[in-house]
DNA sequence: CGGCATTCTGAAAGCGGTTACATTCTTCGG
DNA sequence: CCGAAGAATGTAACCGCTTTCAGAATGCCG
């Protein structure tokens, strides 16, 4: 395969020194005189030539990679926060190997093997909730890889060190603006909280918060869904033909809410007049939504970096850092005021003299 | 580092056998009688042993990883396409090194001399527009590493394979579609199109459809503008503000229509009745758009599976592929329509007796 | 100008696997 | 029952680079 690649011995003989010095001008230049280094970076450039990392690796025990695994790239709050991971990386001379599990622990545990295979010298997780295996595979190294955890504040029991922000307390900030504008009725579509703390801490904020009010939080009002537009667009429909529609839905993450916002437009509802409905991670479309949604700005890019500087870090030396908490604002926006007085012409029981097909 | 980690020698100690047979049973386990392969198995899994992926790859010759490069993953399209080709990477047993260029030759011709040095077996590329340094990095090792190319169908100068669609057609096809619907003045907002034959093909397609009909395109009803959605506002409020402004504007891609949309409902248009909008790339936040956006779907996840099977096969073998074109069809949905009859009273010129703030 | 501390550079031993080749063990045909 | 072909396993030579250690070169001081 890589038979007429440029080695170090190739670099080596043409430039008249030994391989240790070639090493050493790309390692610790500072060990290389001036003159012999710039004869040798010139030599190498002139052959193009291009460490081999495997080899580097084998030899100097790390690999300068860097693993991260996500739920999945398809949300772009994931997406953005890997490209802010990689860029950070690149900056520390580190790769980044990223793979996605798809919400599904046999899969994570399965890549979690597949990159620690692959030697990487660090690993970015998203979320609290891991199979033991993970951790154990992580241990099993010595010392053990270091990893972050991301998305999350509850370091409570977890091994590694978290880089992320407070799930329930976000939630519990966008309830609570509900609840000083005055929705009692305030139904949630959260995503599947299964093996997703993220999403199972949202759930626990909202019912917090409306407990604190004297509510509660229970299905038909509570209803999982895998997070799509069109699974917030069923969702609200499902919600608003209740014989009691809520004056306010909380979605677990914007595309749910994008969609709840035009499953109301179906409806003939006008947001945030007869409905309101916020969203949560605060995507690039949410600020131009129909209306603007009100949101939790979810801070992705910048978990992403600061796991970034931590990991670059803890793969050189011990581990600087033990747990950051970062803000996630709620993004007051359009999508939400006060409940209507009254039930929503377009809600009520059809009539003999109004076409009923106003409730389809 | 990796000091305490199980090494294929402990395996083979503990289990009795040799260093090779270890191996074979990993890598050719129909070499092994079946009840030597159980033991040895048997024992790895007792050790927690996982192999090392560098020493694999130095002495194999071949890393199993696949490099993919791609302008941003910010933007949600090209996420999609590196989510599928990771999926079926893995499904090869291949990992997945990602790499984002910014849009900036310079540093994606850095990321592949990274990429290449960390002896990746294949790399995916967006786009046929790319600095001569990698093509050249990419030929230097021998056989030269595989490489695809994506997002674009046109084959014609570039070594390597693509996998894409033709973007000029597709521009072409959304055009008509406006032309038919009545419109003549038809402008566009691009995105940058300096370094991005994808942009520019773009912009080629819109400018040969409007030429068959006798028009043509030039600022300032063509502008470029970076590929956001405060973007595509700003520049769809320019252009309406125009003392011709056009009936119909065609975006470079979702985020830009998106942007669009919100300028012209912020100029009190009412879209499709008062002014067509289309997009590119068909994002999921475009069919729920108000109103849902016409615009051309892009094959992204598509192309990151193709992508993804022709370089695991190139890795092992010659490759079996030339060029794919895959589909690229235009959603029509509701933000297009004919075009209004006369100037839009929103865009009429402030007369006394109105307040002239409709125009801001 | 010699001796010693200080730099630089080179030789060579791995790093943990893979794999060509040698060796040992079976299995049969003659 | 012997010998050879064939199957299973072991031996050891790398893969390309880093890094320790020793030796060569240089600079400084007396």
């Amino acid at each position: 395969m890589r038979d007429a690649a440029v080695t170090i011995r190739d670099v080596a003989q043409a430039a008249g020194v030994s391989v240790a010095t070639v090493s050493r001008v790309f390692n610790r230049p500072d060990l290389v005189t001036a003159a012999l280094r710039a004869r040798v970076l010139t030599t190498a450039e002139r052959l193009g030539y291009v460490a081999y990392g495997a080899a580097r690796a084998l030899a100097s025990g790390r690999s300068r990679a860097i693993g991260a695994i996500v739920p999945t790239l398809d949300n772009q709050v994931f997406a953005v926060c890997i490209d802010a991971l990689q860029q950070r990386l690149d900056a520390h001379g580190f790769a980044l190997l990223v793979a996605s599990a798809g919400y599904d622990a046999a899969r994570e545990t399965r890549e979690v093997r597949l990159l620690l295979e692959r030697g990487i010298d660090g690993l970015m997780l998203v979320g609290a909730e891991h199979p033991p295996a993970v951790w154990a595979l992580l241990g099993r190294r010595a010392p053990a890889v270091p990893a972050v955890v991301t998305w999350t504040s509850a370091a409570a029991d977890i091994p590694v060190p978290c880089i992320g922000f407070d799930n329930a307390a976000a939630a519990r900030r966008i309830v609570a603006h509900l609840l000083e504008l005055g929705h009692r009725r305030i139904a949630m579509v959260a995503g599947p909280t299964v093996g997703n703390d993220r999403a199972a801490a949202r759930v626990a904020g909202v019912r917090a918060a409306l407990a604190a009010s004297g509510l509660t939080l229970a299905p038909p009002y509570l209803s999982e869904r895998p997070y799509t537009v069109p699974d917030g667009h069923a969702a609200a429909l499902a919600l608003l033909s209740l014989p009691d529609p809520p004056t306010a839905i909380v979605c677990g993450n914007d595309h749910l809410a994008l969609g709840a916002l035009a499953g109301a437009r179906a409806l003939g509802l006008s947001v945030p007049r007869d409905l309101s409905i916020t969203g949560f991670d605060d995507l690039d479309f949410a600020a131009y939504a129909e209306p603007p949604l009100t949101t939790v700005r979810v801070p992705a890019a910048e978990m992403g970096q600061r796991a970034a500087e931590y990991l670059a870090a803890a793969a050189i030396g011990p581990a600087p850092l033990l747990g950051t908490v970062l803000e996630a604002p709620v993004m007051l926006r359009a999508s939400t005021a006060r409940p209507p007085s009254r039930l929503p012409a377009a809600l009520r029981p059809p009539r003999c003299d109004r076409p009923a097909s106003a409730l389809r």
